[in-house]
DNA sequence: GTCTATAAGATGATAGAC
DNA sequence: GTCTATCATCTTATAGAC
């Protein structure tokens, strides 16, 4: 299986055929910098330097070669982080490896990616796929830190850690999307939510008196 | 003016052209079902019943012709709810109004059209302009409300309506998008976005003891 | 104002030489 | 494994008949 080549290959392992690692990582970039709408399978070749035809070759369709370079891309920045994600314990470290990484991700160009991925994958099941993928990968490395993070503190009774990790990584995305069309606009959503997050932060370092209160108040609350 | 037709004609006023607003309801349409990869001027055409040249004789271009539609469809959805946020005083009210909001738009489909304009306009200044005006026009509605809403409260010295505003809209359309390859993860999502609201909600109601504790925490937090 | 016809180019994908 | 050449099909946009 060194390359027959028709397709398969799974991740960037051993060594692997130059073309298709080039490939792999022109079609990322020509996502992030063209967006869904201007994908093509000749963009990406240029891009590469290699034919139009070896897309096909080694990919089949270039939907297949978008999917097969999104999971490679969202594997190698997950991985970055995992580590990083691992030393947090409280929820001031997350907000500052949460802006640290937001920075880091967007010059990058990966939530870009995301963003214009999830928009392909409303029409196209093959992006779709890659989409979920990508969504797990991400939300699964962020919950696990807000599990963590909100455990033994008054918020773990309230706070669902799946629902709140699939909202940042959603989040995050339309705020991206929203950046490129009124940049001061989406730094002042951003701001508004690290303020909330702060809150937040606050809440979870009440002392035992004004949390029983908040405690019966949201109990009251729910029930109503 | 009654239509020499080179492009303008602005608001869909008095009596407009029927193959203008045909063309004008398709494109929405198109945008909303197909995406922004699939936007092309026979789809829009064959939709709307007419022939695909009758495009670029009243709209120049189909970019023209998607930035006249969106700037039509946000001008109506934005009007239909303007008297209802009016009426809006409370957090409490404000969440079941957003509910009701997210819910409405949903199954018709403007969110999903404002993400794949979103997603169109990083490559696109024609579609950038009509995002741009698309979201002043629903984070100016949403702005007033929360400005509204938190005013007198405690919560009005710590939060910033117009950038509030700004992280929900562009929230709710990357809920929007993540919703297309999850719904079950997007309802997740959600469902943490509304324990959360409700958390500043009971925040915003505390007894003058915990609200004086809060305030001082979050001026410590805030200088750290 | 609307149509048909068409130009000029981009698209995904394949066949076959090397 | 990579290339050239090519297909049928799609695109935006225009010219001109009606």
């Amino acid at each position: 299986m060194t390359d027959g080549s028709p397709f398969p290959a799974g991740v960037a392992g051993a060594a692997m055929n130059p073309t298709r690692a080039k490939l792999l990582a022109a079609a990322a970039e020509t996502l992030r910098h063209e967006g869904i709408a201007g994908l093509a399978a000749r963009p990406i070749a240029a891009r590469a330097g290699v034919n139009q035809a070896l897309i096909f070759y080694h990919f089949g369709t270039v939907a297949g070669l978008v999917d097969a370079a999104v999971r490679a891309s969202v594997e190698e920045s997950t991985a970055f982080y995992r580590d990083r994600f691992a030393r947090v314990t409280s929820l001031v470290e997350l907000l500052q490896v949460g802006r640290e990484l937001h920075e880091r991700e967007r010059s990058a160009g990966n939530v870009a990616m995301m963003a214009q991925l999830l928009a392909g994958a409303q029409q196209d099941e093959a992006l779709a796929a890659a989409a979920r993928f990508a969504m797990q990968r991400w939300t699964a490395e962020i919950e696990a830190v807000v599990r963590r993070v909100v455990e033994g503190g008054p918020l773990a009774e309230l706070a669902d850690p799946a629902g709140i990790a699939r909202a940042i990584s959603a989040g995050f995305i339309g705020l991206e999307l929203y950046e490129g069309v009124d940049a001061a606009g989406a730094s002042a959503g951003l701001t508004a939510l690290e303020q909330l997050g702060a809150l937040v932060e606050v809440l979870d370092d009440l002392g035992p008196v004004a949390r029983r209160a908040l405690r019966a108040k949201v109990r009251r609350t729910r029930a109503g």
